[in-house]
DNA sequence: CCCTGATGTGACTGGTCAGTCATATGACCT
DNA sequence: AGGTCATATGACTGACCAGTCACATCAGGG
């Protein structure tokens, strides 16, 4: 966590260093990206950095940590139905965050190095990683009662196969459609009218009739 | 390519050049791999690292390359029959793979490290990532004509999801089969009888049943 | 025995980095 | 005007890095 006088720092300011902070660890990886440059861009001495952060290592957790957050958010949004088939609630997952990709690109950057390549092993980050692959296997286990995923089907590997395609499907999907990205951004709904949803749809289904009973 | 000097060396001192520099870009991504380090465990000098390879980029290269070729020869072993079923094919690919994995874990890592995370954005890796999503798609396109995936899926995004899964499996059964992987090293077919395989083959199931003709 | 060409060597250069610290600035109170 | 406290500053330290280069070593031929 910053220190108390980072939080000082007028409202503006303290926007502006973060953006460039986000700027920097999205576009290098922790070992990269230099708090030299930061401070630079944002035109603050080094110094001064380091009244607010203890060090490198706190800038990045609180990155992270903001990124958390936003996500959290973004997923939060419309609170999932209790009994919903779990196949639609994956879709909404899965679209969700499409969004956010949309929304956040330097903050899912930042994210995304922080899981694959094992930059950060700090326990946090394990830890981040066992929970997702525990709600994903609670979504498994509630499938096989509703009947929607067969009984037979190992519970880790689906909470493995779900989360590997929702992890890399956004991105994915975004390169196939690049050119007009931004546009989609302007009206979130509007996503689902984009070539994108077809492959979405698809990709859904392929999981659903492959772990469909049989 | 290193120079000629690196290929004068004496075979026993240039394999142990290699086991260090590999593990060193194993246990590293590229920016912080360390020829300063590299040279001091080898028991070399700087200046005769020099004298081997242009710099350091030219090492990891080599490296990338030996993989490779490390890995096509794997996966060229048993000559894939023309017109096997492609869900086979993918099963014996996935296995190759995980055999690979078993076999050179430092190539695997340092491969792997390659094409995810955005290190090396050099034409080479994009070229290689384009091929494999090429060789993906025709298998699928293959595998249509076969009859045994559904036309109206798009061929592209089941190449994804093909090269997605076939990626981070391997990973993910070592990880939840990882206490006795040295035996199973032992003698190749005995992956087959490992708790791993019922895993696999479920892996493959789910994909045959998701993208059968409906 | 010396010459020559290939190979080995490690101190050195110039660069970047994270993090520190003595000093300066400014704000607010008395 | 003086005093006190929080904050700002950037030169500096020590560390590491890739890559260089003048020099040492060694092998083999004449």
């Amino acid at each position: 966590m910053p220190k108390e006088t980072f939080f000082n720092l007028p409202e503006e300011k303290r926007q502006h260093f973060l953006e460039i902070a986000l700027a920097e660890f999205a576009s290098h990886d922790y070992a990269n990206a230099s708090i030299s440059r930061i401070v630079a861009q944002a035109g603050i001495a080094k110094g001064s950095f380091y009244q607010y952060f203890a060090d490198k290592a706190e800038l990045y957790r609180y990155l992270l940590e903001l990124g958390a957050q936003q996500k959290a958010q973004f997923l939060a949004t419309p609170p999932p139905e209790a009994d919903m088939d779990i196949f639609a609630y994956l879709a909404w997952l899965a679209q969700a965050g499409v969004q956010f990709e949309l929304a956040h690109p330097q903050l899912s950057q930042i994210g995304y190095r922080a899981v694959k390549s094992g930059d950060v092993p700090s326990e946090l980050m394990q830890q981040a990683r066992a929970s997702a692959y525990t709600f994903f296997a609670q979504l498994v286990a509630q499938g096989k009662t509703q009947g929607s995923i067969d009984a037979q089907i190992d519970e880790e590997l689906a909470a493995f196969i779900f989360h590997t395609i929702i992890t890399e499907l956004g991105g994915y999907l975004l390169s196939r459609v690049e050119e007009n990205a931004a546009d989609r951004l302007a009206d979130g709904r509007s996503f689902f009218d984009s070539p994108a949803a077809d492959l979405f749809n698809q990709t859904i289904h392929i999981l659903q009739f492959g772990m469909g009973a049989r």
